[in-house]
DNA sequence: CTGAAAGCGCTTACAG
DNA sequence: CTGAAAGCGCTTACAG
């Protein structure tokens, strides 16, 4: 493990002349640069992160703090993000906080993160006022993908535009009685998710009235799905359609409906909201929602902050499209 | 942003003492530290990362090397093993490749690593003995998923013995003409991989003829499964079963044949490896490999061989499963 | 039990 | 264009 010091010996110049050449500083000659940079390379010269972070204040390493990084929306999302971050120089500090909410209120509170980060980029969790000013308090910049917040860049989709979409769709076809999965469970967050906010907009908005009743949680798992949609199915008077908050949850759905002897689309209809990389070879109708793209505009706009710390803040909307596939289908009559 | 500094004066010790009171150090009198612990949360104090890697030597982080992060394999491991190893308190620094030759050997060479890590975790990649070497040169322990290198520790299945037992489960339906679906190219890595060899393998071992013309290959990808069977399926005397060397590439098979109107399994029997999150909703017969497990053993290898450098270098092979579902049956008559 | 001091390996004004 | 020097914020023998 050579240091700054081996190289400049080997280059005979000082360190602080080395530190010029491998950064591409101007106000070192070409010669000089040249011979520093054969040295360095000879010696296998890799500079000391620590020790160029103490010197510098930087870290060049973005936090990411997700609750899950093994589903497919995180795991894309990280993905994509890395890949850009990476690219740049940075390094990324992966924080996968599960739903803990120790572990959460750690990550937030600025043990993991504080000195440790130049900037953080958070998925997919909705931070209360606490962990924004918290997260914020950082220093540095913070980006959110899937939520908007006030001080921070953003990208998401418009859930609520998303859902009314899907629903759509589903009375287009002739649907009446249309049954939600969600993923939150509105009773514990106190506010109902947007995507349950455009279901209710939706139905309001054909002039059918709401029925609570047919509104079930699935936690955004498979398996959340299939359980609530069982329940669902097992209703005296089923509902003809589900949307589901996410596409693992209208797999699960699906599933459950092939179980109960229900047939998919001709006795129900599922559409879901993702366009998860296995939805189409489930015959999926869903919404669908560009991931690697979204990954890679937070990417960047974290790097842009970086470089521009007054730049402004960037919040954008992705669009979303449907894809009809075989789920779904006209209402039985 | 308060500093040691800062906690010294208010706790009214030296900064070596406030260093030893938080670190748990003996030779601090429990008043003394009661009064810098005080200070310290008062102050919101925390270490610079940085300032004690520099001083002591050690990163306190993890370097996670893997092909990819968003394929449900990598991920469940990766989760795991970050959240094992942030419960020790290790950071968990995160390089996703993806196929890039050069990114590969970017990190592979000790660029991205060097002085930044204090152990690696390699997932899913075969490392040359360069590449082994380099690591292996970066001074700290290495653990690697899913293959065996001398002087690393390991965690992996057999996956000659699991390719044998999809292939036995197929022998015992009956099936002689099984087609493989592999994910790498033996004609590039000049090696066949392990599950290819278990096939052929078992296969012998029945007594039965090698059929060239049956092997294929999938890339590991939902789409190489599917072009690969259709392929297959498209062939004069087309084969009765596929065993594919992931359950990904058995998913795109199985889409394929209902693509080609092929019944699966009247007509055709599908098995893979893995037990991905999604085989038991499409009914995919499998040989089941423990993902979690391995991310957690992994990690653990690497805790002990942090805490104790002398220490054994661990193989363990996991134990695999048969999982029948719906997509093997009988071979038709 | 506690402190003064050296040192980790860089970056960055400041001089020249 | 180049170097000497201060300083980043810790840890860790070494004294006492």
């Amino acid at each position: 493990m050579s240091t700054i010091r081996d190289v400049a010996e080997a280059a005979g110049v000082s360190i602080a002349t080395v530190s010029r050449a491998l950064h591409g500083l101007p106000r070192v000659s070409e010669a000089t640069r040249q011979r520093v940079l054969a040295a360095a390379a000879e010696l296998r010269y890799v500079a000391s992160p620590s020790a160029a972070s103490l010197a510098s204040g930087q870290t060049n390493a973005v936090g990411v703090v997700a609750p899950f990084v093994n589903r497919w929306y995180f795991a894309a999302i990280v993905h994509s993000a890395e890949e850009r971050l990476r690219k740049a120089g940075y390094d990324l500090l992966l924080y996968s906080l599960g739903t803990d909410a120790q572990e959460r209120r750690r990550a937030f509170s600025g043990t993991l993160l504080s000195k440790r980060v130049d900037a953080v980029l958070v998925l997919g969790l909705h931070p209360t006022a606490e962990e924004v000013a918290a997260l914020s308090a950082l220093g540095g910049p913070v980006a959110i993908v899937g939520a908007k917040v006030p001080g921070w860049a953003s990208v998401r989709i418009d859930d609520e535009a998303a859902a009314r979409c899907a629903v759509r769709h589903l009375l287009d076809l002739g649907h009446r009685r249309i049954g939600f999965i969600g993923g939150d469970d509105p009773l514990q967050t106190a506010m109902p998710g947007a995507r349950r906010v455009g279901y209710r907009a939706e139905l309001a908005a054909a002039g059918l009235p709401g029925h609570p009743e047919l509104e079930a949680v699935g936690g955004f798992t498979v398996s959340g799905g299939h359980a609530a949609a069982t329940r669902l199915l097992r209703m005296a008077d089923p509902p003809t359609a589900l949307f589901a908050a996410s596409d693992e949850m209208a797999m699960g759905a699906v599933q459950a409906a092939r179980h109960a002897g229900v047939g998919v689309p001709q006795d129900l209809s599922v559409i879901g909201i993702d366009d998860h990389e296995m939805a189409e070879l489930l015959d999926l109708t869903t919404v669908a929602q560009p991931v690697v793209a979204q990954g890679v505009l937070a990417a960047e706009m974290i790097l842009a902050a970086l470089h521009d710390p007054d730049g402004p803040l960037p919040s954008v909307t992705v669009p979303t499209e449907l894809v009809v596939r075989g789920t779904t289908g006209p209402a039985p009559r």
